[in-house]
Parts: structure tokens; C-alpha cells; sequence
DNA sequence: TTCGTTTTGTTATGTTATAACATTTACAAC
DNA sequence: GTTGTAAATGTTATAACATAACAAAACGAA
């Protein structure tokens, strides 16, 4: 896997494009789900690119109410059911501590992130570890208890906010 | 801090005397909130004790329920401020990915727990590791990050039910 | 084209949480 | 013990998040 260190909390800052952070995520979530043989349809693409507006993580009704504006009246269900995709697919990840969704930026391998939540701008970085993983794995195993998902999340500053 | 390894998820089997669970935790939250000079009301003790009623978490709405049922009528409000206040003062957890509250086995110390949580039947065990505690500040340290709050709650099978 | 499956539309409702303001209670100062 | 003040609770309403149930449309294989 990338090595993350190199590229986390970098986007943060607003210094990056953030055109290449979306059109990169809808390309890879094309090539993946024609790998997969799901679809990738228009509306399921439209709440993942709403997802990746920011890299903040976006609530389903403020995804309902671009989609809305955009498309006239929109249920709540068309929206859940997108998400609902999306995390399936691992195209998004869901942050529990924040009843809200973003993007995940390298959907291609199964993954537990570690999310840096800034308590400041709202931005949310996904971090990888393997120390983490393992550390958390060694535990859950030495207990003798079965470990399927994993939240993680870490609320904070991030530097940009810091500084 | 007391090595959980040797209590821990021992109370997910139902073999232990949880009477002792509820006056143990009791009795320390009485003595805490003395100590803290804050005022543990008879609500907000009550609010505690049914929270303690087993180590599943339970819902805002469960403890307002039970609440209704032996005291007429509540309002939302009057658990919602049990809450907040149990949480405050660490006598609680609250479990983000279930929208749910357990009872903290350990509140004399500020801590963040590593809650395990059993989708057979429902317990949510509170594991504490330094090392993972270390490991994770090492990494949000190396990336600038300040961390303030963690949240970090596996899901999966326990000893129990895995078996 | 036809059939079965997947996806979307639509309506209603369930679940979790808070805002705002009135009332009561606790407690210390006088 | 009265009074002033702050803390706690009561009460009403509403915000915010999520799903159930069923109908209609779109899709894709046979
Ligand atoms: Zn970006
Ligand atoms: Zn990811
Ligand atoms: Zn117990
Ligand atoms: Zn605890």
C-alpha cells in the first residue's frame, strides 16, 4: 500500500487541486465497478462526486439538498441507497463520530482507515498503519475475540489548524 | 492502570455477579462526584444505573423509555442531560457506531477505551492498551496532528458467541 | 420481445438529538 | 428564615438522521 505518510493532512491546507482528488476518485470508481461487474450509474456518480466536493466529510441530507437543487425534489432513500453503495464498494467511507461520509482516496484494496478529524476546518484525513492495524489486531486475537470492522477515529487539530 | 486482560470480556458470558457491576459503579460515581464537588442528582443516578443494567450498550431512547415507565412521562431532554452529564464526567461511554452508552467499568482516570463490541449478543467490552495508545499518538504526532478525542470500537464475535 | 432482476421513485414513518423558554430546586449570603 | 443566584429539571416543539414498504421504470439476458 502507498505509503500515506508522504501525502496525508496534505489537503488540508487547500494548497492542492482538488480537481485532480475528484476526477482521479471517479475514474478509479469506473474502472472498479466495471471490474466488478456493478454499476456505476449516473446517480450513484453524481452522490460520489457530491461526496467528493471537499474532503470534508459531507452529510446524506446536505448530499440530498445539492441534489435537489441540481435535480428538483429528491427523497431521502435515493440518496441512503447511493451511500449505501458507495460504502459497499468501498468508494466512501462513513465517520461515525460525525453521522457523515467522504471519499476514500484508494478504494482499491480492503481497508480500516484512521481518521484525523480537525475539529477546526472539518477536514478529515485517511491515514494507513500497519503498526495500528496489527497493534489493534494482536489485542482483539489475544482476547480471544473475533474482530470483523473497525472504527477509528481521531478528533484533533490538524497542523494547518495547529499553526 | 489495572491490567484489563485478566477481567476483560469475562462479563460478556453472563457468568459473573453483575449486581456487583451496578454498587461497584455506583458507589464510585457517588464518591467521584463528591470529590469533584458536582452533584449526582437522583436522575442522573438513576440515568446511570439503567445504563449499568447490562454491559450491552442501550439506546437514549431505551433509558427514556424505562425512565416513562417508572416515573410517567419524560421528555427527551431530561436523558439527553443525564447523559451529557455522565459523559462528562467519564462515568459513561458512548459507543459512536451504535448511538449507544455503556457504563465506564474505570472513570477514576481520564482515558479513551478500546471498545469491543460482540454483533451476537450485543456486549460491548472496554479494553484499554497502552501500546495502542502509544501507537496511535506516534503516528498522529508524526503527521502534526493534534489529537484530542479517540474513538476506536471493533466489531465481531466474542469469546461467547465465537465459540 | 419477454421475463426476471436491479434500480429508482414515492410516501410515510421511525429513530436520534437539540433549541428555547418556563419552572423548580439547591445552596449560600444576609 | 428570607432572599438572591445558579444549577437542575420540566415542557413544548422541532431539527437531524435513517429506513420500511410498495410502485414504477430501466436494464440486460434469453
Ligand atoms: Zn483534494
Ligand atoms: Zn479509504
Ligand atoms: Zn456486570
Ligand atoms: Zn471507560
Amino acid at each position: 500500500m502507498e505509503n500515506f505518510d508522504t501525502v496525508s493532512l496534505s489537503f488540508c491546507g487547500g494548497t492542492h487541486n482538488h480537481k485532480n482528488c475528484v476526477t482521479t476518485a471517479l475514474d478509479e470508481a469506473e474502472q472498479l465497478c466495471i471490474s466488478r461487474g456493478v454499476r456505476l450509474t449516473d446517480a450513484r456518480k453524481r452522490v460520489l462526486e457530491l461526496v467528493w466536493d471537499s474532503h470534508n466529510p459531507i452529510g446524506a441530507y446536505d448530499v440530498l439538498s445539492k441534489l435537489s437543487q441540481e435535480s428538483g425534489k429528491t427523497a431521502p432513500p435515493t440518496v441512503y441507497r447511493a451511500l449505501d453503495f458507495l460504502l459497499e464498494q468501498g468508494l466512501i467511507h462513513r465517520i461515525e463520530s460525525l453521522n457523515a461520509f467522504v471519499g476514500c482516496s484508494h478504494p482499491k484494496e480492503e481497508h480500516s482507515g484512521l481518521f484525523l478529524i480537525c475539529k477546526d476546518c472539518g477536514c478529515a484525513a485517511e491515514v494507513h498503519d500497519a503498526v495500528i492495524d496489527k497493534t489493534i489486531l494482536n489485542k482483539t486475537d489475544a482476547l480471544g475475540f473475533k474482530a470483523e470492522q473497525r472504527v477509528l477515529e481521531v478528533r484533533g487539530l490538524c497542523p494547518d489548524c495547529v499553526a
